[in-house]
DNA sequence: GTGGTCTAGACCACT
DNA sequence: GTGGTCTAGACCACC
């Protein structure tokens, strides 16, 4: 099965972004394994008609991160290194910022916490569908 | 206790949406009631150590979602009443980026849906807490 | 034909609200199509002979209010959909100004009801009319 | 009866344009009639919590355009000047700037012309009570 | 004094 | 190339 790669054009979250999260989401939850190829920055530039410069970008985040490794003539991998285990702790104090600019945004626009995890709930389920 | 309003000039986040925010959360929660002053353009803009346009820039936004009133030669003050300016489609809309960025996040964390409504339902306690 | 959007400078309407309404009618009548491109914000205050800001703000509020969408680096489009972005209430408050204007005006000029409704219809005939 | 002038404060119209407006207004309809007292610009001043300036610069307008004439050491009194008597096509014309604006204010924010006129006919029947 | 508009010119992010 | 943000400084209307 090929890594199935998507982006929205009419989102306001720049594209080379958008890349950036998905390949690092799959890595995360395993849908993308160590060792396993991803397109070439030309290859996928053509698939998802954007420019190549902003493909380049998207894989230059993930090296850096150590997400990915590029072997020169070979192709664009998924990195080998071991992946890091979070303490319930230190997985919480990443997700609080999430947390917490979707909460101010929720009171600001006066919707109640039922509302709100009404709306988490089913993006979640999306999301959740798309990857399996 | 007078309004105090605070900039992070190192945030990515524009000084001008900072303000924005913080002043639709204070208003949400109570801390700002209607009728209040705010400070004026020049003062903000002295204090904060901004740009004067970077303050109208905000009041702007705030006036024009009805959170705030801004009189001719006298100053600025909070509205009268809350107003229901916008339709649930656009409040949801608006809403739908913090919640995805949340989704996505939570997924890639491994956290359960329950565990995300949990998180969010204490922050939402807190914030709303946090009046007087 | 393009779009052909015109200002005077002389007026005391500001203009970059002259940009707005211009741009908020033809998209209303349809002589703005979704998908349509817009003038590069550089492209137009050259063309107008005024400042890239003034563009950029006229923009922007055009941006809020859903008619048009910008795409970092592409450009500006008339949005996909039109939609509902504000309640009845708001687009009434909003109304009320000019309904206001000319109810003072019929009544210091004379005319019946009846008469300033004929009036209105005709030229909200007109205006629906200019498209294409 | 004395003239009861009234301004909203929290209007956008400044408070010396409402006070133009209601006077020529007054004056046009015959609430008003030539050699009527006006009160003093300080009287009136207090009775409408405003600045003094704000009254004496509508008092000047009013001057400058005919309605009123003050008489130093005497007061301020409608203007005895014979009432302009405009054809239809004059009257008509003068109200056209303001149908046009409701027009294309109607159009932008989606509103049918049923609705526009039952708008306008409550608002001309809530200035026609104010009257009498 | 107040806020509103506009110009000029700079820097940044994205494509 | 595109739009987004910010600064600096000016002028105006209103109170």
């Amino acid at each position: 099965m090929a890594f199935d790669l998507r982006i929205h054009t009419g989102s306001s979250t720049p594209i080379f972004r958008q890349i950036v999260d998905q390949v690092r989401l799959a890595s995360a939850t395993g849908r993308l394994a160590p060792g396993d190829p991803l397109p070439s920055v030309r290859a996928l530039a053509e698939r998802l008609l954007v420019n190549p410069n902003t493909i380049a970008k998207a894989y230059a985040e993930l090296a850096r991160d150590r997400i990915i490794e590029t072997h020169q003539g070979k192709g664009v991998f998924v990195a080998e290194q071991a992946r890091d285990v979070y303490t319930l702790a230190e997985r919480q104090r990443r997700l609080s910022p999430a947390v917490d600019a979707l909460a101010r945004e929720a009171l600001a626009l006066g919707f109640s916490l039922e509302q709100v995890q009404e709306m988490l709930g089913k993006r979640l389920r999306q999301l959740g569908k798309e990857e399996g």
